[in-house]
DNA sequence: ATGGTCGTGAGACGA
């Protein structure tokens, strides 16, 4: 069982770019984010016509999440327990496997701005009601994979140069600590599972040519619960879609389950 | 060089 995440920064523009990726790499799911579009614009039947079922919670201009997957899910849930928020960034669904139900969640974390700013309040105020309520998931499904972008980068080998981002977002020991607490659940970062190429990043500035430069961050995260954890066998980030023209600025994170 | 580039949607704003 494949499972994977990518931020396509817009799915009316990446839809091609989706199916085209879904083609050459057939995951059982793959959760999108920052859909950027809304519920009644979600194109159900391009996905439908290439062997994949959809559910989806989309948001006007931003935001906006989706798990795609080749079996129909169940138990959809579209937010985080009981915290308000306007902002579309959860899905779960509820997949089969030979090892029983698994639990697909996916995130569009809140980027957070700057650490003097109401994102950043916002955004850790975000991770600690997903912290609860992912607590509550578990309990329920021992079997849980929160994938997604998480825009944090958990250490500084994640981050193409930390002394240039450091008290900047997406590094700060808040979110980290917050990634941390997410860990602290009973969940690994399947990335880390295996030996890695140094330099690994899942999203690349659109400035300053950040992607030739590979001056990147590895903030797309595959979360699983030691159940899961003891089925991966790889875990690997596909560069091939950020040198497409017309890319989104991330790109997608695999994760397989052998079962 | 304190900028740069995208996407959205029609001017900034978010990332």
């Amino acid at each position: 069982m494949k499972l994977a995440t990518w931020n396509v920064n817009s799915l009316n523009v990446r839809l091609p770019q989706v199916l085209d990726w879904l083609r050459d790499n057939p995951v059982d799911a793959l959760g999108l984010q920052e859909l950027k579009l809304t519920d009644d614009k979600f194109p159900q039947q391009a996905f439908t016509d290439i062997g994949y079922h959809a559910v989806w919670t989309g948001q006007k201009t931003y935001n906006g999440v989706a798990i795609l997957s080749r079996e129909p899910g169940e138990d959809v849930t579209r937010d985080i327990g009981n915290y308000t928020d306007i902002q579309r960034r959860v899905i779960a669904t509820t997949l089969p496997s030979p090892a029983g139900p698994v639990r697909v969640v996916c995130v569009y974390c809140p980027n957070g701005q700057a650490l003097d700013s109401d994102k950043y309040v916002y955004k850790l105020e975000w991770f600690l009601a997903l912290r609860d309520w992912l607590k509550s998931e578990l309990a329920r499904y021992p079997r849980l994979a929160v994938l997604g972008d998480y825009n944090i980068a958990p250490a500084d080998e994640d981050v193409h140069d930390p002394a240039k981002w450091e008290g900047g977002v997406h590094v700060s020991p808040p979110e980290r600590d917050a990634l941390k607490q997410l860990i602290g659940l009973g969940l690994s970062d399947a990335f880390r599972l295996f030996e890695q190429p140094p330099k690994s990043f899942s999203w690349w500035d659109y400035r300053m040519m950040g992607f030739r430069r590979n001056a990147g961050l590895r903030i797309d995260h595959i979360l699983l619960s030691d159940p899961l954890r003891e089925v991966c066998t790889a875990c690997d980030i596909d560069k091939g879609p950020r040198g497409n023209t017309q890319p989104s600025d991330h790109t997608p994170v695999i994760a397989t389950l052998t079962f």
